[in-house]
DNA sequence: CTATAACCGTACCGAACGGTACGGTACGAT
DNA sequence: ATCGTACCGTACCGTTCGGTACGGTTATAG
């Protein structure tokens, strides 16, 4: 009652606006397009209170990410009673979910500024990408796995390497073309086609059927 | 005779060395470490020289770029009378290949440059990089492919798609990690096995056997 | 009414960087 | 000897940006 809203971050709600405004600049300008002087013109708010709340410019980024991997949510899907073509949907969905992800405008912009920063300096935003937004993303994955493996829709032998295999499958090269800006690459009208092929072929690879020729290493 | 050294570049040996500089610079200390004046310090030449030569800075990063792409020699195994067993062993080497080559440094730098500069403004540096550099990899590897399938030891319909296949289960999500910085990821012992075991993933999907259930998109 | 706290807007500072200008030097051509 | 060219090293300029300081404003508590 005396908090009707649901506290998603460690941040006050002036303080996401303030964080959600930054992400805005950085999608619509890059690491440049994002300084200090021009969040606190752009959320009205003083530079002053930006320094008090985030620290320094590191703190500021540090909570972007953190901002941001606190808004997606992580689908559970445990499927009680999972046939194989449930099995099948539920991973495409995540494949599809997964493009749809990492083609993201906001995700595109974080990674590029994680990735930007990942040379000079132990700035650790790479790894603060990776342990806020991708880590519950393979979760949901290797969970699934799991679930399909116990109900013998699959077979593996190694959990993480079949999922790296599925991850490799659905991206390809997609990643990091889409963050070096090629154009013509981002097509969110073909994810759908995109998923299925990836769960075909993922089957084709870990699929209960093709017990023969398990690969040796 | 008159001229002993091979022109590697259309860029004077003097300004080679001024560019293995830079990129030795931007290895070390990533985009921030490769200043005009630092460039000009490290390499003893000065700084009207290196816009003299390269226009601004960020001709000096296009010309990086086209250098460093300059140097991979593309491997041309054309194959004359490849049996199965020699065409797995190229398929393999290529794979280890392109792990190596995505796992060096200086393209991990170039690549960090190319997409920290690909939001804000239209640098081209991404479109630089995916020409000089990894289009002439996707060439030499689709022609593999493609005396492969002639040949009889793997069925595709769609040489690309086939391609980009065999680029994921090989490259996996391990390119964007080492972007990052994730530490412990870049693991060149392993590349032998990764290599071995994403062409074995790839012959089970497209090897000239498995015909029954060709992907129906 | 007053004190305190949080905050906005602006002004300011120091450092770094891209880019330019200039004096000095080595060297080949005439 | 002299001219032109290419180059080095340094100094310089304008701008930008991270970070700080300060005065003014709202609002809540006592």
């Amino acid at each position: 009652m005396d908090q009707a809203v649901i506290p998603h971050d460690e941040f006050t709600l002036r303080q996401q606006a303030v964080l959600d405004c930054a992400l805005q600049l950085l999608v619509s300008g890059g690491e440049k397009g994002l300084t200090t002087a021009g969040l606190a013109r752009a959320a009205n708010c003083s530079k002053e209170s930006i320094y008090k709340w985030f620290g320094d410019r590191d703190g500021l980024l540090a909570a972007m990410i953190a901002h941001q991997a606190s808004k997606v949510r992580a689908g559970a899907e445990n499927g009680h009673a999972m046939d194989a073509a449930q099995f099948r949907r539920y991973l495409t969905a995540f494949a599809h979910d997964l493009l749809e992800v990492l083609s993201g405008d906001v995700s595109l912009a974080l990674n590029r500024l994680a990735i930007g920063q990942a040379s000079h300096a132990d700035s650790r935003l790479g790894e603060l990408l990776i342990e806020r937004g991708r880590r519950r993303i393979d979760q949901r994955a290797m969970a699934l796995l799991e679930a399909g493996k116990r109900r013998g829709h699959i077979h593996y032998d190694n959990r993480e390497a079949a999922y790296h295999t599925l991850y490799g499958l659905i991206v390809r090269d997609l990643h990091v073309r889409m963050l070096l800006g090629e154009g013509g690459v981002r097509r969110p009208d073909q994810f759908d086609a995109m998923a299925d092929e990836a769960v075909e072929q993922f089957f084709a690879l870990f699929g209960a059927r093709v017990l023969a020729e398990a690969p040796t290493g």
